[in-house]
DNA sequence: TCGCGTCCTTACCGTCTGGTTAGTTAACAA
DNA sequence: TTGTTAACTAACCAGACGGTAAGGACGCGA
């Protein structure tokens, strides 16, 4: 810790870990209040400091939301690889990537962004960000068309299956408390047996009676 | 229509009319921007009229909102009870439920308020908002644990069900576009038939390979 | 013709809020 | 001691937006 570039280093993760909060604070009042209902001098003050203070580590509110975005679709993206690679019939990937994917939007920044206010992104935001998005749905219709095919899922309208699967998870962090009734864990398993219920051919094991019950074991 | 009573009837109607015209310009915006992106100045505009005319049918912008949420809290508990008639088993009652609810939701206002942004709301309005829709929830779960003790329902936790289904359903105002690939009558109807199966015991009719399959009779 | 009510416009106000600027403090280097 | 840089504050600005005030156009009944 003595030499500079250790010094520096800390230095640098010290930034790093308050570049967090900031954004942390910020996406939590997104989910709350909507971005617009979202003022700078709140979110500086619940972080102690003045909303002037905010701008060492973001350029402008937008940037503040972009980041959202981004930390959102880079845990989609990455959880869509890993079910790609571990899952074997399509259902089983669909599976897991939604309860990933949910679990993922719970935790990032505590509780993560809400995947809509699109519209407040700018222009050149908003077009890559619906890029990856698109190409996240795009991805998760191939899977249901693999698991149709395969037999792991009961004939359907796969775009609109994934549209209405996103709906179910996109709507939790409405509803989502921190230290609530259930945790994130079993909300996420919970939905994904629920979502796997609605489009599987075969009898499939039955739904917890009570979500609190799904147990804590950690996911992924 | 030459009587006194007659032309003030009519006077009233065209008020209406022009009314229920403010009220689904404003609707729309709600639901494509928000509540907050939404400005005054340019719902009046797109109605051709300035911004001050719109306080001729509206003492401000909160009024509009919630007017937005009677409407479709309206809707809800209408078609609640009408399921409660209608429907046999807890199942079906939760069928006929979702699928006029969201049927409503779509249709409404031409395109239908999106049930959040309470928080715009002032203390009294999100209070009743807030009493009516959890009135509302807790009758689904009732409709479930109906359907649990009848066997029509799979053993389940009904307040996630519940949860889980409402957030499927309340998203579709983000992706339907009138005049789209589907019609209001084909996504209620599709999303009733994946939703009953996912909490179905027995095997239910298949789901529709092409929600455009799904039939354009109309419903209710 | 006059008075009156409805509907709407133009012009304006006050406030809120994103963003900026200038300056302060403290840590460190030389 | 002096200079430099990161971190932050206090104070402020400019624009946007909800809401209001004043008045004009029109149709109506008397």
């Amino acid at each position: 810790m003595t030499t500079k570039t250790s010094w520096k280093e800390t230095d640098a993760q010290a930034h790093e870990a308050k570049r967090r909060a900031v954004l942390r604070e910020a996406a939590l009042s997104f989910n709350r209040n909507g971005f617009h209902a979202t003022t700078l001098d709140d979110v500086a003050k619940r972080l102690g400091v003045t909303k002037a203070a905010l701008y060492h580590y973001f350029p402008n509110k937008n940037a503040l939301l972009k980041a959202c975005f981004d930390e959102v679709m880079a845990g989609a993206l990455g959880n869509l690889e890993s079910a790609k690679a571990n899952g074997s019939t399509g259902r089983e990937k669909l599976k897991l990537v939604f309860g990933g994917y949910l679990h993922h939007l719970i935790h990032a920044l505590t509780i993560a962004v809400v995947v809509m206010e699109e519209s407040a992104l700018t222009e050149a935001e908003r077009a890559e960000t619906l890029r990856v998005r698109d190409g996240f749905e795009r991805e998760l219709r191939a899977l249901v068309e693999e698991g149709i095919a395969d037999g792991s899922i009961v004939p359907c309208d796969p775009k609109f299956v994934v549209f209405a699967m996103l709906g179910a998870v996109h709507w939790v962090p409405r509803w989502f408390r921190q230290g609530g009734e259930w945790s994130s864990d079993q909300i996420a398993r919970a939905m994904a047996d629920l979502l796997e219920r609605a489009i599987s051919p075969d009898p499939v094991a039955a739904l917890a009676r009570r979500v609190a019950d799904v147990g804590t074991s950690s996911m992924q």
